[in-house]
DNA sequence: TTATTAGTTCACAAATCTATGAATTATCGG
DNA sequence: CCGATAATTCATAGATTTGTGAACTAATAA
């Protein structure tokens, strides 16, 4: 494969990180699996936009969905995803601390 | 801090990863720092291309510049970022090898 | 001072992403 | 079959991101 393929296919699943709302799914499913209409009680919204967000974060690869029944349950592909997520997460509170969000953001 | 809040600043920071040269750029500094001129003669490319991508992930508090008499000198603020990175490049990889991509790609 | 090197900033067009609401599909219970 | 529940798909308008080239700034060298 290209070198630059890889780039490309990389950030693309990283991209799947880059949007509040999927963080936030990111979150809720860190301890297990829970079905489309809890996660939209719990994130609020429409649920079509939920169940677009829910589908590219399955194409790219970071969730997983079982179909049972009427309900469709989702999870995490891998924990490594909650585990990156959370290195993030540890940047970003890094940051704010030494208060860079501040002035970044003027 | 509200809720929703945090998961923005979150996903904000997770972003500056989604880009193929930006990636490319946190690959290039895991092992230390380099300056803007070999960053471009490795990516190749625009110089304000990349200007414009550093000063982003910069922005995001992913990157550190060190200015150091003509040459602006880049680092990651943080080797989790790098650590974050590999994990989710371990994903991706995962999910190739069960040839998730080609059938998503169709 | 003038020229050169290093890099940033700016404006703008093109591409991509996002939210919304309506229409649609699929499953189950009666 | 019929109605209800669960969720996806689709079209589209609006927002954001991206790449490009020109103009600009800053530091150094001659």
């Amino acid at each position: 494969m290209k070198d630059g393929k890889i780039f490309e296919l990389h950030a693309d699943v990283c991209k799947a990180l880059g949007h509040a709302l999927r963080i936030q799914v990111i979150d809720l499913l860190q301890d297990g699996e829970l079905c489309f209409t809890d996660i939209l009680e719990i994130t609020g919204g429409l649920k079509s936009n939920l169940s677009q967000h829910l589908s590219l974060m399955s194409k790219k690869g970071i969730l997983t969905v079982r179909r049972q029944g009427q309900c469709n349950y989702y999870s995490l592909s891998s924990k490594k995803v909650a585990r990156a997520c959370r290195l993030m997460r540890e940047v970003l509170i890094e940051n704010l601390k030494q208060g860079q969000s501040l002035l970044e953001n003027l």
